[in-house]
DNA sequence: TGACCTTTGAAGCCA
DNA sequence: TGGCTTCAAAGGTCA
């Protein structure tokens, strides 16, 4: 079975393989597929029900997603339990709240995912050669242009 | 139906 | 090299 997000896209197959490798997530929806198989294979079968899928080539290179950081790998453990707790449901609060349990994490705890981010990096590397997260790009329409300066996602991002 | 919101980090581009 | 921009996930909300 192919692994879809909730949207219908590919769940990026290197996830559930170095997450469940580490057992950081429990074996529940969306990364409920199978586990341990050679990430190549997990990559073509991710692609079949994809409109266009990358192959290490060079070719079809539009449905590979950017490889998961430190933070995204963190709100994907964590996530469900903010979720459990019922004090949110919309994502952007649970953001937040994430936002907030990431910092309050000790150095150690961090660094467990960073060093998972930087696995998922060097193996999205070995198995999508040549990708650029350049390729992605423009692939959301952002509608904030008509906007004065300063208040576009990423200034008020960077006013922190 | 699709953009927005909200977070952090990685990566790309430009001056 | 520093600063800015975009995307990665997620799902409720809104136009």
């Amino acid at each position: 079975m192919e692994q879809m997000s909730s949207r219908g896209e590919c769940v990026h197959p290197l996830v559930p393989l170095l997450l469940y490798s580490d057992r950081l997530l429990p074996p529940s929806p969306p990364y409920s597929g199978p586990i341990g198989a050679a990430a190549s294979k997990q990559a073509d079968a991710h692609c079949l029900g994809a409109d266009t899928c990358y192959h290490g080539n060079g070719i079809n290179r539009q449905t590979v997603k950017k490889p998961l950081n430190a933070f995204m790998l963190f709100m994907k453990e964590t996530r469900h339990k903010v979720l459990q707790e019922g004090r949110e449901r919309e994502s952007a609060a649970i953001n937040r709240i994430l936002g907030r349990r990431w910092h309050a994490l000790s150095r150690s705890e961090q660094s467990k995912y960073y060093d998972l981010a930087q696995k998922e990096r060097l193996l999205h590397m070995q198995l999508y050669p040549g990708w650029s997260a350049r390729d992605n790009y423009g692939k959301r329409k952002r509608k904030r242009s008509q906007e004065p300066t300063g208040s576009s996602p990423r200034s008020r991002q960077n006013s922190k």
